[in-house]
DNA sequence: TTTACTTATCGTAAGGTATCGATATATTGA
DNA sequence: TCAATATATCGATACCTTACGATAAGTAAA
């Protein structure tokens, strides 16, 4: 297999977009919000919900989607007298697999 | 097209990875370690060059190395006066792509 | 050995974050 | 209208993070 080089220039970086990146990601990261993505990843659900399987106080759940829905990862939608949170952030699944890839139990040294 | 549809089962979270993945993204989460991964992720640098590039003290640049190599990111050797600091962790590139990719200037509303 | 260079570490102050309990708001049904 | 349910918000507190200046430690050259 051969070695693939690294290029040497130096790439340009953006500030702003390094800055809108970096507090998206520390919105998501926090254990009960990772898990919250990952279970609106895979459905939709009201806040008890999320808070019962999250194992914290409703308020609680409701300050992590707030959090998260502010940074656009979450649209909200009232049903009677419950609120439905689901996925707005297409980029959020591609996301969510990195992460998990990296972090399932035999993740380590794939290469070099 | 057809329309995806979301499984219905709830996927079974593993508390223990999403606090280290929530360890590692707040490690990432942070305008000047992120610029310091992508180059980083390009070639081998020193704690100044790092340090002028992100227009920081050079001590702050070395904090924020120390920081994400304690999360395994990177590993450094020492030459002479200088130490080089390079990428350990096989899946940064993978994970700074994805944010790469959702950052970019065009980069929303790729569906949903 | 003395000086300069480079990086690392330490104490501290300022600002940010997470959580809790209490309370407010919205909705439904009695 | 009143009570119950579900969610959101607020104030207070404890904790964590960041950046700064000072200083220490390691290396090279005079």
């Amino acid at each position: 297999m051969a070695t693939k080089l690294k290029s040497t220039v130096k790439p340009k970086g953006n500030p702003a977009a390094f800055a809108e990146a970096a507090e998206c990601l520390k919105t998501l990261a926090h254990p009960v919000r990772l898990r919250i993505v990952q279970l609106l990843l895979h459905g939709r659900y009201a806040v008890g919900e999320l808070a019962e399987d999250c194992d914290v106080p409703d308020n609680v759940a409701s300050e992590h989607l707030r959090l998260m829905q502010r940074c656009g990862f979450f649209k909200s939608e009232r049903e009677g007298r419950r609120v439905y949170y689901q996925v707005a952030e297409p980029h959020l699944e591609e996301i969510m697999k990195c992460i998990e890839n990296r972090f399932r139990p035999d993740a380590r040294r794939t290469n070099g």
